[in-house]
DNA sequence: CGGCGATGTAACGCTTCGGTTATTTAACGC
DNA sequence: GCGTTAAATAACCGAAGCGTTACATCGCCG
């Protein structure tokens, strides 16, 4: 990608404009969501001209769009790093539990541009076309989880994968996307330490006392 | 609050077109969030005039911040009319359960208000100070079912009323906050009627899955 | 080396939007 | 009925905000 001249400084360099104006727009789009975002902003947060962001993306929506299917597509490919066929299956699940979390701990983007994606109907991923592909995978994942743990005798039959993705991403995107309000509804900061390891214990336990045959 | 002249038709009438505004603004600042949202759009709407909205509110902020503090104690309000001390615990946590879903389900605003707040990390809630009462009253609900489970001895002992609150909430509000882009992710239709049936089963079995001590 | 397309800057235009001012009109006590 | 106060209207204002236009400059290839 760096290209057979990484040596060579180039002053002009649409790709890295590309680039900068990405990143920036991926900042505040969840910060302020699209509606709430400035294209003013964006530019200068990437030390770009917002003629630029027009000429390479052609619109505040079209930015958004893209923005939008680079976040999807990252955290799919992540999810796939995660290597999960060689564990067994509780702890294959325990461990994509585990990096469900993390990863929305730590790209608190992800959560904000989702939540902007939907009060917008989801118009701008409806267009996307690389969507499908990488969300297909995902579902194969977790059903695969689900087989192995059945033929191993220790998942229950018959859970709906979908459903149980669901579940995985709600107890950690819910927590998180409503830290604010949830820190003033039960009196206690949410986002402290051991609050977040009680969190995550919790949510593991949820999901295993869901689908395994028997608990402790 | 209607006073002694009920029968009284009154043409001008500051109450009613208080009401008028924020139920106008109910549904503006749950279709567009607060920055989406048009001051314009809620004075049409509610068939008033602009100048009245800040005659009443002061400003469009302070509206959404009534707007808020309505929604939370309007579903406390409904909580509590549950009466669910008269169950047995376990029947009580389901009746809890099927409520929270339906509540979402069937006022779809409290989601994105709650949403927009959350963008705006809590600083209109911050201010709010009936919030604390409404809420407590929700913990110490959750909290007796929950005790009384562990006397009947089919709860298990030690779970945190708070985290089960939250996963409560959790599971429904993801999914519907996320319809739209769920719809496309897992190419089904997440609000098809055997859908939403399909959800609240499998929720309802999370939930009991999680806190009883035997399961089937 | 010269021209041409790709990259970049700056300033502007037209609309929208939150909030105000000027003005009118209904209700109600006296 | 009449004057005062509260309720309501409409026209307006200044500030943003999205998108464009006009203009400058770099790099590359013939």
């Amino acid at each position: 990608m760096t290209g057979p001249t990484p040596a060579k400084p180039r002053v002009r360099d649409a790709e890295a404009t590309q680039k900068r104006i990405m990143i920036a727009a991926k900042k505040e789009f969840a910060r302020s969501g699209l509606g709430g975002s400035r294209v003013d902003d964006i530019a200068e947060r990437a030390k770009a001209n917002k003629r630029m962001i027009y000429h390479y993306f052609e619109s505040k929506e079209l930015l958004f769009q893209r923005v939008l299917e680079e976040a999807y597509t990252d955290i799919r490919s992540a999810e796939r790093k995660l290597e999960l066929d060689h564990l067994d299956a509780k702890s294959a699940l325990e461990k994509l539990v585990r990096f469900t979390w993390k990863y929305y701990l730590d790209n608190p983007e992800f959560i904000t541009l989702v939540n902007s994606e939907n009060l917008h109907k989801a118009k701008h991923l409806k267009k996307s076309e690389v969507i499908h592909v990488v969300s297909r995978r995902l579902i194969d994942m977790v059903s695969g989880i689900l087989d192995r743990g059945v033929s191993e005798g220790v998942f229950r039959e018959n859970i709906d994968p979908v459903q149980l993705n669901i579940t995985i991403a709600a107890i950690s995107y819910y927590y998180l996307t409503n830290r604010f309000t949830g820190s003033i509804v039960f009196e206690r900061d949410l986002m402290a330490t051991e609050a977040l390891e009680q969190r995550i214990a919790f949510n593991i336990e949820t999901i295993l006392r869901m689908v395994c045959k028997i608990n402790d």
